[in-house]
DNA sequence: GTTCATATTTGTCAAAACGCAAATTCGAAA
DNA sequence: TTTCGAATTTGCGTTTTGACAAATATGAAC
């Protein structure tokens, strides 16, 4: 186990307004793990042992079907908490976590939730908001999938990964993490070959660069407003 | 404020385990109210002020978009906690809730939600565990909308409801109130033309009776042979 | 530099589902 | 009973999107 510093984690949403003492003491408990691209951080169906928190990178969380297609229901950016199943009673995780980069993950025990949540009352109402914002925007998700075209819905998609982990460069905002149009596709309910034929029909217009595993939005406003519906420009 | 005996809500999941006392307790600050069918009990966007639990009845919860399609997240049934905004931190209702049939509703103003958390442990557990299993269905749904075809979706929400709600009769289950071809378009992400079309030929081939906002299963394990994307018996 | 698996592009065709329109049925209210 | 709005059914043409197939490009590993 390395040295963690209260410093680490007193900036991150999930721990806004603890007293530093219970910051270092909690950080005490905590186990700090860097993952290797492409590594499984836990498993659908895998028995909650521990939950976590995300001081670096991207993780991918996915769901698979019984007839093994994927779903990616959400990727995790840093600061941020995942495989929180304790805090809502869930006794298995309900997908798989894979870091999506090489990433840095802070973990607990499962077992300790409960001492956690009474002890540090500000960090259980924390990680509780964070449910309530996970909900709505899965619900987001159902009604976007219910009454969107595949075009809004990719569109929409590259925006939301553009604004939460986008980097600036000059051509526009790279997405800082490798995707796949199968991975854009497994995010929005399509195809690669729909999702493949999207983007090249973009870049064409210009409104992004791509290449192997890399997207990079230029006209944000433009893709904005295919996301909205409208047909042309 | 009508009499409330703790006996009405001693058995209803939501206070399993909950020391007698403690129910009269909560009981006594809570309102009980009658909705006829077609009353909202809460608006989307609208400040939070209550958390439910509905005692007797159906509610359907249903999002708006801003071009003004509906899209049904769920149906409460008798038993159920909803609008529970305050557990995660949601200061507004992120949907319309509305009586699908005669509803009688118990519910506790907002600002009561921390106190009663804290006094009533076992409650609040109680109450995440629903979040928990809600968000999974969401989840769920996320996953049948992207990778599902339009016929085992319709398929699988009548079959959920005569599960959850169903009443039998001589001719099989019945969807326990009334429901609209138009409903089931917005719970599967399809058009009521579609829904019409499909409930016509499963009617023709003896899987399901409807009549106007009626529908009542006559063979569910063929319908589940559609819900898991078969396309013939 | 060569090799090779992986990712991407693109073409063609077919199926699924929608949109529009119109007819019809039903049931509640007058 | 009559009326009228709401719900439902159904036909038809069109659009969207998926499925299949094949070619091509890319970058990492050797």
């Amino acid at each position: 186990m390395s040295l963690l510093d209260a410093s680490l984690i007193a900036d991150i949403p999930p721990f806004q307004g603890m007293k530093r003492e219970y910051l270092v003491e909690l950080l005490s408990k905590a186990k700090s793990e860097r993952y290797e691209n492409g590594r499984t951080v836990f498993t659908q169906d895998e028995e909650a042992h521990s939950f976590f928190i995300l001081l670096d990178g991207h993780i991918r969380v996915v769901r698979i079907t019984p007839d093994g297609d994927q779903v990616i229901a959400r990727y995790i950016s840093s600061g941020e908490l995942f495989g929180i199943a304790q805090a809502l009673g869930l006794e298995r995780y309900p997908a798989n976590a894979v870091a999506a980069v090489e990433c840095v993950v802070l973990s607990w025990p499962g077992t300790l939730w409960n001492m956690v949540a009474e002890k540090y009352p500000t960090f259980a109402t924390n990680t509780y908001r964070t449910v309530g914002i996970r909900l709505q925007e899965t619900q987001d998700k159902v009604v976007e999938l219910a009454t969107e075209r595949v075009e809004q819905r990719v569109a929409n998609a590259i925006l939301k990964l553009a604004n939460q982990t986008g980097r600036k460069t000059e051509d526009g905002i790279l997405i800082d993490f490798p995707i796949t149009r199968q991975d854009i596709s497994e995010m929005t309910g399509t195809t690669l070959h729909t999702v493949s034929r999207l983007l090249s029909a973009w870049e064409t217009a210009g409104l992004v660069k791509s290449e192997r595993k890399k997207i990079t939005v230029t006209e944000g406003h433009k893709l904005a407003v295919i996301a909205e519906g409208k047909r042309e420009l």
